[in-house]
DNA sequence: GTGAAAGCGCTAACAC
DNA sequence: GTGTTAGCGCTTTCAC
């Protein structure tokens, strides 16, 4: 018997395995949607034709009968930044063994593309939304408090959740490397990041790292913020420009490590010595991080933490639990090496 | 009027924009998917009722009813790499503007584990599907062929085509390499990669790599394949290992950029000169390579482009053209630095 | 240019 | 434990 013979259309659906079986359509649902609720011998009989007949189940049909589809849209700011990708490596790695789709999109830091994203994404029914960030549009705000399931804001939780929030403060991360500075008797501070607007997760370590400095008397580090995606490049032009400033610099804090790369790179041309001259330290402890020289003072993220506990929290959720923690702090930690 | 009065479901549908704009469901439908079947005055109309009630339409319904989702599955061999990351990227953001969703997977270097991806991804009814590579498993073949959609393998272009083939020879990148190595008087040569069963791609540079230094008459080179994904530390094993055989070596060709570095370090580490002892080659001429010292000869690779030539692909699949290029070589390049 | 009606394939009540 | 039935929300002929 071939496929073309049980219906119009070229698809196997469960009436022709419930046909072929002998049993109803909704013995066939059962079987694969409540196998328990079906006694064994039929569980074989219909699965046995299924895989004869090369049956899968049309997902679009389940999901409009059940308005939620088995999908979570998630929103990032880059695909190509690494910390980014390896959250959504460790995600999507997790929620495919529940069996559910990952939507992904990004919004190139642009958070008026981010309400568009999620028009979208809820256009899908989705089982959950996953969103990077705690910063958002008012409409985006009032289309996820709206949200007919749940949300999940990742890799920052410095504000107040919306739902559930998963990641590690910006803020402290900034104050953590101040404190380092300020400990090994570096007074004379910068702060290297990507344009601050565009950049709120770097605007926050920005902030804390400040703040804390000038809370434990010393002199308002200055910033300089590079206008396009974080390259060596612009690391070291941002060296340079410190340095031929004028005003003497003795510790820089890059926002990842990159950047901090590339001021090294910089600093080695130019014979300034680090760290005797100027210290440096940079974000994200990447894999070169520790093998360049010298070896680069880091701050190491919970990446793919973030996304498997986001998995675990969205699985409970979808199994029922009504709330659970709403605020998971998985921390970071401070990688001192011989750059700073 | 509050929009729980429309209906049970808390959803808006077309039935009550139909209702409220006094026109029927279906007219309220050809707004939306064909627009200049409707009247200006009536168009109008629908579309503000629509705005005031904050209509969204149901994606699952209507892709039931044209047995056919806007979603393009993608499977990529892991998202935490950078080069299939960035061409996601392009990709996504080019079939976002079509108003594609993009459910993304990634196998994590295993063709087994690509079967099970597709038959999920088919579940879902969508208008194409991308894959990486051209190596599939008997099964995925056969899934492939029968796909009811366009089906687009990308990064690799040295098999036939299935249906349509978007990248570069990966074996031609091992030929450059080679006949660059040959062509500056290096006669002692290896390659460094990742264990090849798990890497296709790097196992066809490999092999272009090897099968021309053997044509050129030069001895076979040697391989040490890593086990593990590639990083800095691996490179800087294997470039210790191959130092440490005995057998002198006036070239090395990694199979990436990442492990390159590695490779450069631990020379320097050991006092050995690049290139004037030995010669070094990297693949993918990552952000930092032209900036570490020695800078890295390496190959560029089209990655945008492949996911932006992916997307005009589709685009035009999309809208009816039943043919077009079945083989669209994007080509690589090779960037002489000072590193070999 | 617009409406009426059928149906995409599945699932969840509800009967038995 | 299994079948019957209705309907999720949209699109699309076919009438008018």
């Amino acid at each position: 018997m071939s496929k073309q013979d049980l219906n119009e259309s070229g698809r196997v659906r469960m009436e022709d395995v419930a046909a072929i079986a002998g049993v109803s359509p909704a013995t066939v649902s059962r079987v694969f949607s409540a196998p328990d609720k079906v006694s064994e011998a039929t569980r074989a009989n219909v699965i046995s034709t299924a895989n004869r007949l090369g049956f899968h189940p049309n997902r679009l049909a389940g999901s409009l009968r059940n308005s939620k589809a088995k999908i979570v849209g998630v929103i990032v700011p880059s695909l190509a930044n690494s910390f980014f990708a390896q959250t959504l490596q460790s995600l999507s790695q997790s929620l495919e063994a529940l069996q559910y789709g990952v939507m992904v999109c990004s919004h190139d830091y642009n958070l008026e593309r981010e309400e568009h994203l999620l028009k979208m994404l809820f256009e899908w029914s989705p089982s959950a939304v996953v969103v990077t960030g705690t910063a958002h549009t008012r409409k985006s705000m009032r289309l996820l408090l709206e949200a007919a399931c749940p949300i999940v804001e990742i890799w920052d939780l410095d504000e107040n959740p919306l739902d559930t929030v998963i990641g590690f403060s910006n803020r402290d991360v900034g104050v953590a490397v101040a404190h380092h500075f300020w400990n090994s008797g570096r007074r004379s501070l910068a702060f290297v990041g990507r344009s601050l607007d565009r950049d709120q997760r770097g605007a926050a370590r920005c902030a804390g790292f400040i703040d804390t400095i000038e809370q434990l008397g010393g002199k308002r580090p200055g910033v300089i913020a590079l206008p396009d995606q974080s390259t060596s490049a612009g690391g070291a032009d941002a060296f340079s420009s410190l340095v031929e400033s004028g005003v003497p610099i003795d510790g820089i804090a890059f926002s990842n490590d990159i950047l901090a790369l590339g001021g090294l790179f910089e600093a080695q041309r130019r014979g300034i010595v680090v760290p005797d001259d100027i210290s440096v330290v940079g974000y994200g402890d990447l894999d070169f991080s520790a093998r360049i020289y010298p070896a680069l003072t880091t701050v190491r993220l919970p990446q793919r933490q973030i996304g498997e506990c986001t998995a675990d929290a969205l699985s409970s959720r979808f199994s029922g639990a009504l709330s659970g923690e709403r605020r998971i702090d998985l921390g970071f930690e401070l990688i001192v090496r011989a750059s700073g």
